[in-house]
DNA sequence: AAACTTAGTGTAAAATTTACACTTTGAAAA
DNA sequence: TTTTCAAAGTGTAAATTTTACACTAAGTTT
């Protein structure tokens, strides 16, 4: 590896994040407005997914962290790989082509972007904007607007992934507190999936994967019966399913 | 868009094909072996995922479409992204680097590479290797030998997706025949899944999906009971399905 | 005609999924 | 202090799906 290629911002390869958070009752997508600071005169509200060019001896996974942390503060959290997006006339929106000429060394290149989706609680999190990042704000999950570049189309294939990754494994737990009810990991759950599910066959099926375990406490402060609250037990997961064969 | 930069190949990113085939009995995984033509005197023998970089103008599935077909003759087939591989030292190998130094402009860039795969029905294609691929041959599907490269990873990640897929999608299909005995699909079913499937019951569900239609039409030259052959109806499929929540 | 090979078939038991409504508990309001 | 409100928590019966399992049928070869 030739040494003064290393650090080198690649200008061909991106990274954007799908950042799902829930507040304990609903689900959300972090955007950033994006902020040109030296052409202030220009008028650019358009929200975007965090993002930006990969250096050349870091891995995917390792710019998608440090993007994301540089653009927003976040750290420690869960990151999976949604895949590569490289239509070459996604950054030829006349909003995006200014932006990118006003920050980037070279505008005019091709850049195929990787999307990266992470899920978190939003109340164990300060998000603190920085970078280009003017705002940050937190989206409806079902009325995502219109995104710069191509990132309404990274959110979808966001979404469907978590809808995915749900069938097969106990992913929702990224998104709640460590303590959760019953009645949180169902809105959650029933928010993802954008459906409504029985909520004591739900229930029934959740206490029975094994991966719950109740605590003593329950919820506080609440005008309403307090719900017992659980945890989730990461080792006990490994032994369930393997089993059904369910295939077209 | 600026003009001079249609048609150039970008040196940072590339595609890499897994095309799995199907001969009506065994699953295999298409491998090419490179050939350094101008220096003939190295001793390669490595086996490589065909591959190559992307032009700045093609999406990257039309990439994926043109490298498959610039290197092996294969032509419209289904084909679909696995994902981004972009570990820094991922080309880093030293057969790899010499092999890059003979052909590659820029054999110090950092490349990218997406990974698509196909399926195919081995009988129905002419493969013809053609640029740097001085064979081609099917490796059994079940032990890959030493890629070069990431490759063995690509292909793990493809073999992934492949089960993955067939939990949901008649995806198969397009490793059969158009007509087909339900042993064939047995077998092939029995192949990706890795596993041992009851015969009677996988019959049974398949029958009852309502995307296969018998034809009046049975194997031939076969030295025992010939068996009845079936063709897939695609149409039928979108009623399936929908229905099962079965998650975590 | 016998032997061989794969095709093709049915059922009963077990497990899972589904649909569905009332009681409990604590806080807040009357 | 009683009533009201809101969400928590609970069980069952019917329907469906899954599973395990072994013999007969049909055509070819010997």
């Amino acid at each position: 590896m030739n040494e003064n290629m290393q650090n080198q911002t690649n200008p061909n390869v991106s990274v954007d994040c799908v950042v799902f958070g829930f507040d304990g009752s609903e689900l959300k997508v972090l955007l950033l407005q994006r902020d040109l600071r030296d052409n202030l005169d220009l008028d650019d509200d358009t929200l975007v997914l965090p993002g930006d060019l990969i250096v050349d001896d870091e891995d995917l996974s390792e710019a998608a962290t440090r993007i994301l942390k540089g653009l927003t503060g976040l750290k420690n959290i869960f990151l999976e790989q949604i895949g590569a997006f490289g239509n070459p006339s996604r950054l030829s929106k006349e909003k995006d082509r200014v932006w990118l000429e006003a920050i980037r060394q070279n505008p005019e290149a091709r850049v195929i972007t990787i999307g990266y989706f992470a899920l978190i609680n939003i109340k164990n999190y300060k998000i603190k904007p920085a970078g280009f990042a003017k705002h940050v704000t937190w989206s409806d999950y079902h009325h995502v607007s219109d995104l710069g570049f191509d990132h309404n189309e990274i959110v979808d294939a966001a979404k469907q992934k978590l809808r995915d990754k749900l069938y097969g494994e106990p992913v929702g737990f990224e998104l709640l507190p460590r303590k959760f009810s019953l009645h949180q990991l169902y809105t959650l759950y029933s928010e993802i999936m954008d459906a409504e599910i029985d909520r004591r066959n739900f229930r029934r099926r959740m206490l029975k994967t094994g991966f719950l375990k109740e605590t003593d406490e329950f919820q506080e402060g609440v005008p309403h019966k307090p719900a017992k609250l659980y945890t989730f037990v990461k080792k006990e997961f490994d032994n369930v399913s393997k089993t059904n064969f369910k295939f077209y």
